[in-house]
DNA sequence: AATCTTGGATTGTTCAACAATTTACGGCTT
DNA sequence: AAGCCGTAAATTGTTGAACAATCCAAGATT
């Protein structure tokens, strides 16, 4: 019944001393699958029991996934997939703002990280040809998540991936917004390009701008599809 | 016995739905407070009992600290309070080096946040002339939690906040390195006045050098003392 | 119709148990 | 004495049931 089926038994990579990271990945990959949208109430009753674990080791699943923010826990009410708001969004986008300038600007840029961005770049391209929304936004996000790669540093690629996944849980919440990526992957393949030929401070302006129009695009999608 | 006392009564504070929280930050305090000291073994049946909640809550404050990383959890063995090694420096400075000068360079400055950046360097020069060395790291660590603040994002600014805490581990690994901060002190003093010039390119340049320094003392001081 | 009360459902926490694993200890071999 | 092995004790990971506190959804009261 419940969007995350029963796990118990099937599988079998869960054994001793493991099972509260599986099941707190297990709910991660629900999230980001569709399968839990955002605003939707985590049952600790049910939510146990259809992953056939205890309810403790759920609710400890819980509070890591609370820390990384993936859910929100409000006391003695329970905990929700995350919704974010337009305040969310621009913090985001603070974030983001930050981050992502600076790996360009700062970061160690090689041939070879430079050359998987460009396969990455390309990836989205093939998919916007093919018209696969889904691979295009998930490729768009791979590129952004490899920007930040440039910084080598695993806390930053760690809370990227945090903002990611709340920005997935964003475009969720307004899924008539199909071509929101389409427009960026030229600036992505203008961005290697800049890269290539070593122009960082101009790369890391342009990002900059790209960012702010990103989103202010998405909060004015936000502020219409409120409206309607 | 345990460095953090019984809490049980006292206080009073802790109602219902608030004791992990509560028992995290206690065990946050301990660490910071230098009662707990990297690499100390925290023992669920020991703690527990001295901080008067089940074994199966303080377990859930262990996660929540692992994920901030302030806390070291190795499956089957136990919880530990961090200790850097060489390779945690030089991801902390990864991190910074990405953050601060980004903060600099495209943070939301106003002359309210310079004053109280101004404030903070003066509490800072005024320990290091005292000659109190805690309350000159205090200041110095509040100087740099200002600057990423410039961004007005809360989420870098708690990620700001963890790695200043792995920090004061670092410190505390070598408490034979007193006067590392009054180096720069006169370099946060420069800084500042940056960027009352408007200066803003050529501060997040010095402030990056400024990190690489450190980095690079820091390391230093720490490979003599491994060599001991 | 709005508010109050009541009963059930849910969360937060504790306790006691057990399996899996690590750790400590003693005996054995060399 | 040093090193290895095997068993016993301690510790962690997980479960299940219980209870207090809080929230929620009805029905009762005015």
């Amino acid at each position: 019944m419940n969007a995350v089926s029963g796990g118990d038994g099937s599988g079998g990579a869960a054994e001793h001393a493991h099972t509260t990271a599986w099941i707190a990945s297990r709910i991660r990959n629900g999230i980001a699958g569709g399968e839990l949208t955002p605003g939707t109430k985590l049952s600790e009753q049910s939510l146990s029991a259809a992953l056939g674990v205890s309810r403790n080791t759920l609710r400890q699943a819980f509070t890591a996934l609370a820390e990384e923010s993936i859910v929100r826990r409000i006391p003695n009410r329970g905990v929700f997939v995350a919704s974010p708001g337009p305040e969310d969004i621009r913090e985001i986008y603070r974030v983001r703002r930050a981050i992502e300038p600076a790996a360009v600007l700062w970061g160690d840029i090689t041939p070879q990280k430079l050359d998987t961005m460009e396969a990455v770049v390309q990836r989205a391209q093939a998919a916007r040809d093919a018209g696969s929304v889904a691979d295009m936004a998930d490729a768009n996000q791979a590129f952004h998540r490899e920007v930040v790669g440039l910084t080598g540093s695993g806390t930053l690629g760690r809370m990227m991936d945090r903002v990611l996944a709340e920005m997935r849980l964003v475009f969720y919440a307004m899924s008539s917004a199909p071509d929101f990526h389409s427009h960026y992957v030229d600036r992505n393949v203008l961005l290697v390009r800049r890269l290539r030929a070593g122009e960082n401070e101009k790369a890391a302006a342009e990002l900059r701008e790209y960012l702010d129009a990103a989103e202010a695009e998405l909060l004015g999608h936000l502020a219409g599809r409120a409206a309607s």
